[in-house]
DNA sequence: CGGATTGTTGACTCGTTTCAAGTAGAGTGG
DNA sequence: CCACTCTACTTGAAACGAGTCAACAATCCG
């Protein structure tokens, strides 16, 4: 539950700025702060775009194409910053998987007030880099690879993104159900459900309940993710 | 091919910033001016990260998985600006589709001595957000549309960016290949041809040549394309 | 505990890939 | 300008991986 207090944890967090200063309390205007329970979309403003940043909890950010089909184009957690675009020849919606608090700025006022704090424009600059290079990855997978690969893959990064480790084995506990699984990676939920039968069977991997995800070798795992060596 | 002046035009051009001044002069020391001909990889440092400016051309960014198979991650003309990671799951390389000059920086130093000036950094978050959301948009067609969606888009897009406009329809001239096309779509090159064939049939395009493709009704292809009405 | 939701498994279908053959295009030298 | 040649593109037939449809099982939550 986001208070006032978010605003300024994102700014000393993320930029190292003081919410106080000039500069704070320029886009301070701007913020919109609000949670948002699982499974509610972000109230955006869908004719420009915008800057969100998420101060708890975990997100998708989901292309809509023609005749109700989904793409999942990236999952986002505590402390990620996400861009959207205004809508074009498709159509974006952040939505919540557990109970989300957010800063939602509106993206053009948010750069033009910011770009006086060289500090702000260079970690924004970082952060879309991040973005933009996790983005190619996925569509590397997307388009090359099959639907084993693409789950080892997700459950690597997820592993590295979400970094509970525990005794040698990463342990995970998914935010998000096998149908988001399958629309990020390009699957059914059929598919989802048979490849991590594969990887039970193999022994790569062991799952518990709905989302509790055990990495048991992830060398194995990576070899089978496609990467290189 | 790229004589240093291209520099001057890069900085003004681009960036709107004079290469005599301070900034100018610290970035200069930066840059590597190449000329890189059809079909050859650009000189990238894959152990850290490198920004590359087109100063004319046509190039191909192509992310490899392990096993020979390639996607084209984006394809990049005169005046884009390119950022490229250091190789990490995947690597990636930059390669001339025709005769191209290019300017290549290291990323961080580059970020490092341009985040003095405001105007060089709100026009790199503009181009990396540009980078990113066209990045997404290619993430949705690859795990959402069939083959001749894909290529529809695909057309379309080329036709925005290269923006050759004749007589109500537009004409292009593809400086990629069939196999290009093919390693960005995430298809074969059979699939690419079978689906010109396709289009053609429909009376939706033209085709002359390996290169030149005639747009004879977009807003019938944008209704392929799968865009949204 | 009961009911709704989410996940699993099987049988069959379909679109794209693969393999193979043939055709057109672009560049080169006579 | 034409024949030659290499490469790029096109088309067909068969194979395969993921999708679809359908039934069932497990999990979560009130």
């Amino acid at each position: 539950m986001p208070a006032s207090g978010s605003y300024d944890i994102f700014l000393r967090g993320t930029f190292g700025i003081e919410p106080g200063g000039a500069t704070g309390r320029k886009l301070r205007e701007l913020a919109k702060i609000i949670s948002v329970p699982r499974g509610s979309i972000a109230p955006l403003d869908h004719t420009h775009g915008s800057l969100v940043f998420i101060a708890d909890g975990s997100t998708k950010l989901v292309a809509h194409a023609s005749h109700d089909r989904e793409q999942i184009v990236a999952f986002h957690f505590g402390g990620d910053l996400v861009a959207i675009p205004p809508d074009s020849e498709h159509a974006f919606s952040l939505m919540a998987l557990k109970d989300s608090g957010l800063i939602i700025f509106p993206a053009r006022e948010f750069y033009d007030r910011a770009s006086a704090e060289p500090t702000i424009m260079r970690v924004l600059l970082d952060r879309f880099q991040t973005a933009l290079f996790r983005c190619r990855d996925k569509a590397l997978g997307l388009g090359r690879k099959n639907a084993q690969e693409r789950l080892a893959s997700f459950l690597l990064t997820m592993a590295e993104r979400l970094d509970n480790d525990a005794n040698g084995c990463r342990v995970l506990d998914l935010p998000m159900s096998r149908r988001d699984i399958g629309d990020s990676l390009g699957l059914t939920i059929e598919t989802i459900s048979r490849q991590f039968s594969e990887l039970r069977a193999a022994g790569l991997v062991e799952t518990s309940g709905r989302s509790r995800v055990v990495l048991k070798d992830p060398v194995a795992l990576a070899q089978r993710a496609g990467h290189l060596q």
